[in-house]
RNA sequence: GGGUCGGUGGUAGAGCGGUCAAUUACAACAGACUGUAAAUCUGUCGCCUCCGGGCUACGAAGGUUCGAAUCCUUCCCGGCCCA
């Protein structure tokens, strides 16, 4: 089945667009994220009015609370937060990654212990235990209604020995099998059904990378992703791991970066090829202050098309001027820094939303950019150098 | 006028003979954040510094002591009570 379809090819960048049960998008495309099934501060139809088509939600955080079987019960995801667009669930994967380390670091053991047949957590709110294996994660996702479900993974930390990196990726490809026949199994039959992606890991090894794009196209899958990226390796490895895995995916799949990025690193990643993203950067460094704003420069791959604020430092005080007088969102049509900077002094809530808004925005737009065919983005690095 | 309690760094408020340039909180200033346990977290926060340390500091001035934010005396200021 075709779930891409391509507009236009600029090098190796890919215009296209993403066909789901619950609407088509173009691509390339930033999804927000929503992990507890809400874009933290901000309304469904608002971030659908800043140009978004697809959000995140999370299988793990949402299968503990509210639970998957009251999410049915109310309709699915997109019923329940009223959203009426795409929804990417993703399986869990990276929890088993992030809740670990954290876990790790603050007491000093793994609260996460994975076996062959899955891998058991605690809720680290109340210490309950839970067990996730790839059926399990399939079968909550298609509760929550998603349509695009991801496989559950097992996200290697960085650095880790090329033994555990290849021991891992097996895993996941194993993982990736099982997950795609427990899917086939219970959509059988369907009209419409979600897509399905399979995750490809292999940590920093060329070859690893590869053999696992490989073992998942393989099986088949209706899109892939590349995971386990940014976790700590260096920067400039992403060029590499993209070289190395996307060229053997089929063109007419869609290709996901998973948890990406910075600007810089989404116009590198899409002029290698890639159609989607997603990360939590915008509304996050938003709701801490940061806000990114946009140069002079046209769209490179060296980021000096931006700079960011941190809208809270001192020189902003009086500062009666929009955070960036080339955006339109509605932080900078209406308000000032000066005004904003307030609002995060004193702690009004407004101020995580506007940031989010803008912030938002600028990203979508960023994507908006990307997608236009006349766009050119220039190396100003080669250039430099 | 008498009695009593108290005056500590931007604020609140610990400390009551040495380990005190002074706990802590807030404020202030700066930084981090990449498939969100994050409206979170970290650092700085008297002055100077060759980052070893040096200097000035707990209302003021004296004093006791090897040593005082801490004890004593006087003064100044504030709260409360009595006249």
């Amino acid at each position: 089945m075709q779930t891409w379809e391509k507009k236009e090819k600029k090098g190796e960048r890919r215009i296209g667009t993403l066909t789901t049960k619950s609407g088509v998008s173009n691509t390339p495309v930033f999804m927000p994220i929503a992990t507890k099934g809400a874009v933290k501060h901000l309304l469904p139809e608002e971030v659908g009015a800043l140009g978004a088509s697809i959000i995140l939600g999370n299988t793990y955080h949402l299968w503990l609370r509210p639970g998957n079987e009251l999410i049915a019960k109310a309709g699915g995801l997109h019923k329940f937060m009223d959203w009426d667009g795409i929804i990417l669930t993703d399986s869990g994967g990276f929890q088993v990654f992030s809740l670990g380390a954290r876990a790790e670091q603050r007491f000093g053991i793994n609260g996460v212990k994975m076996t062959e047949e899955g891998v058991e957590f605690s809720d680290p709110k109340n210490g309950n235990r839970y067990f996730l294996s790839p059926e399990i994660s399939i079968d909550i996702q298609l509760d929550l209604d998603s349509d695009i479900i991801m496989v559950l993974d097992e996200c290697p930390p960085y650095p880790c020995t090329r033994e555990y990196a290849k021991s891992s990726l097996e895993r996941t490809t194993r993982w990736a099998k099982r997950a795609k026949e427990h899917f086939e199994k219970r959509v059988e039959g369907r009209e419409s059904r979600p897509l399905l992606f399979g995750i490809i890991q292999g940590s920093v090894y060329e070859d690893l990378r590869q053999e696992s794009a490989r073992q998942l196209i393989e099986i088949g899958f209706d899109g892939y992703a590349v995971g386990g990226v940014a976790v700590g390796e260096p920067r400039e490895t992403l060029a590499d791991v993209l070289a190395w895995t996307l060229p053997s995916i089929p063109e007419d799949k869609p290709r996901y970066l998973m948890g990406l990025g910075r600007p810089e690193e989404i116009v590198r990643a899409v002029e290698a090829g890639v159609d989607m993203f997603d990360c939590v950067i915008p509304t996050r460094e938003g709701r801490h202050g940061r806000l990114f704003v946009w140069t002079d420069q046209s769209l490179n791959v060296d980021g000096s098309f931006y700079e960011t604020i941190n809208i809270q430092n001192e020189k902003h005080r009086e500062d009666f001027t929009p955070v960036d007088s080339r955006c339109d969102c509605h932080l900078c049509t209406r308000y000032t820094r000066a005004y904003l900077r307030h609002l995060f002094t004193v702690d009004e809530p407004l101020a995580g939303r506007l940031a989010s808004v803008h912030n938002l925005r600028f990203y979508l737009r960023l994507m908006e950019e990307l997608r236009k065919s006349e766009t050119e983005v220039f190396d100003n690095t080669a250039k430099n150098g």
